[in-house]
Formats: C-alpha cells, sequence, structure tokens
DNA sequence: CACCTGAGTGACAATGATTGTCAATACCGC
DNA sequence: GCGGTATTGACAATCATTGTCACTCAGGTG
C-alpha cells in the first residue's frame, strides 16, 4: 500500500509568482504580475499565473480584494483575520486591526437575527507620500 | 439668456426601473431586474436596465455592491452614510450605522498618515427566517 | 539512472457581465 | 402640432477570468 505521495508539486512558475509577491508592497492584478514576470524574462503563462494566485489565495497565502471597476487584486498578507488600509494612488497597504469593529460587526448581526456572520472592510486613502508628492 | 430648461426627461421605462426597486427589498443585479421587467411585460432594453442603474447610482438614489463573483447589484436606499447587514441566502437588507467604525476608520488612518479618506464595510450573514426554513 | 504517472503548464477558445454604437424613437418646451 | 435632443435598444465590442486539452516535467520507483 503506497500512502499518497504528495499531490502537490513545486514548479520554476509557482516559485516566481511567490517570490514577485515577496517583492511587493501593495496589492497587483493578475495581469499585472504577468506583465512583471515576462518583464524579467519568466516565461510563465497567463492561466498559470491566474492558477496560482487562486490556490494561494485558498490557502490563504494571498489577500485578494475588488477593486472598484470589478479587477481582482492580489497580496501576500500576515496571516490571520486583519483589514487593510489602501492608498488609492501608489497602491502602499498597511495592515490594520479593529477589534471594535470585529465586535460591533458580530453584535449588529445577532441584534436583527442574523447567525454565520461574516464582513468585509477596507480603508481607502491617500498615503503621505502621495499627498506630498503630488 | 435663455436658462437651460431640464435637460433630463422622465420616461416610462425610468419609471419602471424605479418602480421595481421600491417593490424590492433586498439587493438584485441589472440582469435580474431587466427580467423581472419584461417578465411583467414592460418592454424594456437591457442596456436601458444598465444605463438607468448606473445614472440612479451617481444620483445616490440607490446603492451598489459588488458580489463575490464580480457581479453589481442594486438597491434602493436611505440617503446618508450607512451600511448593511445582507442575507446571503435570500437578499434581504439592513440598513446599518456604525459611527463607532467611521471613527475608527478615520483614526487608523490618520495614525498612519493617510488623507482623504473613504471605506467600504459589509456585513453578511443568514437572516432568522432562512436559518430557520433551513 | 532510466522510467512512469499524473500534476502542472500554456496557447487558445469560450464565457459573461458590462459598455460602446448609432439609427430610430419619443419627451417637452414652444 | 413641430423640432431638437435626450433617450432608447438591438447588436457588436470589450475584457477579465475560466475552460480545454495535448504536451511537459517533477519526483517517486526499481
Ligand atoms: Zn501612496
Ligand atoms: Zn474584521
Ligand atoms: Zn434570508
Ligand atoms: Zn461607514
Amino acid at each position: 500500500m503506497t500512502g499518497s505521495p504528495p499531490q502537490v508539486r513545486s514548479t520554476r512558475q509557482r516559485a516566481a509568482v511567490s517570490a514577485v509577491l515577496d517583492e511587493l508592497d501593495g496589492f497587483r492584478s493578475a495581469q499585472d504580475l504577468h506583465a512583471m514576470l515576462r518583464q524579467r524574462g519568466e516565461g510563465i503563462g497567463l492561466t498559470t499565473v491566474y492558477r496560482t494566485l487562486q490556490a494561494l489565495s485558498e490557502a490563504g497565502e494571498v489577500d485578494v480584494l475588488r477593486t472598484d471597476d470589478g479587477e481582482s487584486v492580489y497580496r501576500r498578507c500576515s496571516t490571520g483575520h486583519h483589514h487593510h488600509l489602501v492608498c488609492r494612488s501608489c497602491g502602499r497597504t498597511v495592515e490594520v486591526e479593529g477589534p471594535t469593529v470585529e465586535r460591533w460587526a458580530d453584535r449588529v448581526a445577532t441584534e436583527n437575527g442574523f447567525v454565520d456572520v461574516s464582513h468585509t472592510l477596507e480603508v481607502f486613502g491617500t498615503c503621505d507620500a502621495c499627498a506630498a508628492g503630488g
């Protein structure tokens, strides 16, 4: 009886995606990441970038959020529940926690008879650098 | 100097969209609304539904939010800043206010040197009716 | 090390919501 | 009623994302 061997393989493409995510600070779209990878000579298909990001996201390795125009953007984040403070201009992102907000959301939902509660919360603004450099 | 006459005209189609929005409680997609309107015999094009909803949204008459799968959904809401508690199952929506949250968002942004701050916040759950009805 | 097997890849086609086009239509002030 | 112009709507176009499927290669086996 052969025990089930590792079903997941490490490939050059996945390493490349992971590496570029590590170097970046803000949220980037799959298309952007693909362009960056090709720029630096990495041969990689767009489909693969999408699939890798989706896998990373399901594994909790990256956070995803939707821009106003419906594009999905990705970022390597710390684990655990947190929210984001994102610069509209340069994309610089700060992870923030808000225990108060968590409690508020749960309370308001419970008061209205809702169960199995989750929430989304993002804060947008212009960072000091962008405000100065304007 | 002829004062500029009303640049906006009231049409049967716009009235129909507005009417169906009034009768609905939860968020609905443009496609759903279009289907409902045709169901009740209103002759109206999908493009017109989209344009009308966009206009209403820009006028602050309806709120828009994006579902997980990227679809835009619309709902007639009260004016003024508020957030939503939405049932994942039936779409029933309760408008909620969170002064605490507003302050938290502003504070956290300011502390990190961000200006011109805005935020998005939605709470999702299963409403009592849906939880009971299995 | 040579060999298998299936996870992974990628060029390409397909999807599907949304937007653009533009001739035909219908408000509305006169 | 008339006229100009805002509005409509069938249709084509866009564009991020997903599906397809033959080909490739990671990595365990003998
Ligand atoms: Zn910035
Ligand atoms: Zn939270
Ligand atoms: Zn419900
Ligand atoms: Zn708020």
